[in-house]
DNA sequence: CTGCCGATCTTGACTGATTCAAGAAAGATG
DNA sequence: CATCTTTCTTGAATCAGTCAAGATCGGCAG
């Protein structure tokens, strides 16, 4: 389990109950919602509001602690694995999310043929398709 | 100018004149947001409903004759270009978006490493970064 | 050309994730 | 411990998108 008042330190964030249970919650769940992060937040800290864990996770987001993904068609959901410029595989059936790593390297993709004048800094990896359940259990 | 009407025929749908408006607004602003299109479609149907609309993008994508694009951050956009594998460049400034094909080659990215089990049938890919306008005029 | 049937459209209300705002509480620093 | 901000609580608001009921229209059969 990570320090994760340590983390807060680092990045210069102030050190707040809610920030520690979002960061809990988000860790615990990779790829949850909100709602489910408010959850898992209040089994450690019930008074927490949602609009605490709405403000940390934009605030913990831009400090690069999570990571948020928002697949066409989903809520927001977050990470905590960051900096690895991993991708997503993500169930056109039940919106199950899983991670995978791109196997054309370490930057795939990230020459675009022409970019307009573009100055391009990320690459961001959708893979649609199936989970395994709804392979196997169709309809 | 695209034949749309017999480009509603052949996915098997019906011609109305709210699809045929659609249709002609997205060709002609690609990358529009649904409020630009219900605007753009009632400069050619003034009475048009948002609904019909709504419905409109919705049958319309599903038919594949448009595409759907939905940026974190971001309504939903559409386009008329459908089918071949083009990726998006999103200015994380003010929104803009561009065409790019993928260098890498025809189904870029598409085999990720380790897939946990899921069918994958299509790889989305965003590249975000600053837009010639924004990256000159910083702040 | 006319009538019918089901798909599509209009109208209007509603939903729900996310945001806004004002005041209260609580980290951090000296 | 005192102070200054930042952050949190509370409660309301926003807004893209959806739902529902009835009216209308496109396509096809006669």
């Amino acid at each position: 389990m990570p320090d994760f008042q340590q983390q807060l330190r680092e990045v210069a964030l102030r050190v707040t109950r809610p920030r520690l249970a979002v960061l809990e919650a988000v860790h615990a769940h990779p790829h949850a919602d909100t709602e489910s992060i408010i959850a898992s937040a209040r089994a450690l800290l019930p008074e927490v509001s949602h609009q605490a864990v709405y403000d940390s996770l934009h605030t913990l987001t831009d400090a690069g602690l999570v990571r948020s993904i928002k697949p066409a068609g989903s809520v927001a959901r977050y990470e905590t694995r960051t900096g690895d410029n991993h991708h997503h595989v993500v169930c056109r059936s039940c919106g199950e999310i899983a991670d995978v790593d791109c196997a054309v390297g370490h930057v795939p993709c990230l020459t675009a043929s022409d970019s307009h004048g573009f100055v391009i800094d990320e690459a961001e990896v959708i893979y649609w398709g199936l989970c395994p359940d709804c392979t196997s259990r169709p309809q």
